[in-house]
DNA sequence: TGGCAGCTTCGACATATGTAGTAGAATGCT
DNA sequence: AGCATTCTACTACATATGTCGAAGCTGCCA
């Protein structure tokens, strides 16, 4: 399942709190989306359409739910980066990560803890 | 710089070895690729005006070079799941690499060397 | 019960993306 | 010189994505 940006937007309103109206979604978009209402209304039209939302009628309003979840839309976009961008290893995305700065002393300290204590146990989620 | 999945494999074709023709990028786009010549050289021309390469004509036959590196193409790449997917927090992301086993235990304990090592000096920024 | 307010459905349109055919110029082989 | 090969430049077209407006329901309140 393949997200477009805005139909991200929308998931992550979603994801956070359903179900959710199409009013609920509106106030929990980014800030800097100022999309008309019909918009919105569309995106999810479409979203339904490809069966990542499920759209009830309680009476007049539609309310909405995600049907697929963000544990796999993540999949799929980092699969995707990964594979396009980064040779589909993830060596290289190690690499870049760290010669870009992209976590500062105490995530690294975060993430060393994370390791060392996932090391010890095995386990999933969802 | 935001690049097209069809632009990526171009790109990363084009990284690979350049400057380059389109018969040279050609073979050396991903097996599954089998784009008619014409259709690459539109994408060419795209990434021309786009100004992610550079077009010179030799004699009659254009050679092309990146005009953007793999490593900015990267980051935007990067910087986009992120904030797209990962409520542009690392910490969600290394949460989710760990979970979804995509480092094994050797990758674990490598990266706990290098994030240990690092931790002491800086960087620059883009 | 007449309306306003808020919802919904449809249709529309611009730009982006993927994919390719055609025509004509440049090359090179014979 | 004449023809086949190979490029390039244009044009075209379908589907995807982003954005809405218009028009028609529904339900609640004065």
């Amino acid at each position: 399942m393949k997200l477009t940006q805005a139909e991200w937007q929308i998931m992550n309103a979603l994801w956070e709190k359903h179900p959710a109206t199409a009013r609920d979604i509106m106030t929990r978009l980014p800030k800097d989306v100022k999309w008309a209402y019909t918009t919105l209304k569309t995106m999810l039209s479409r979203l339904s359409e490809k069966e990542a939302v499920s759209e009830q009628k309680q009476s007049n309003t539609s309310v909405y739910e995600p049907l697929i979840s963000q544990r796999k839309a993540r999949l799929s976009a980092f699969r995707l980066l990964l594979d396009q961008s980064f040779d589909g290893a993830m060596g290289p995305l190690m690499h870049f990560m760290l010669e870009e700065q992209k976590l500062n002393a105490k995530q690294k300290k975060e993430l060393i803890e994370i390791l060392q204590n996932e090391s010890e146990e095995s386990g999933e989620t969802e």
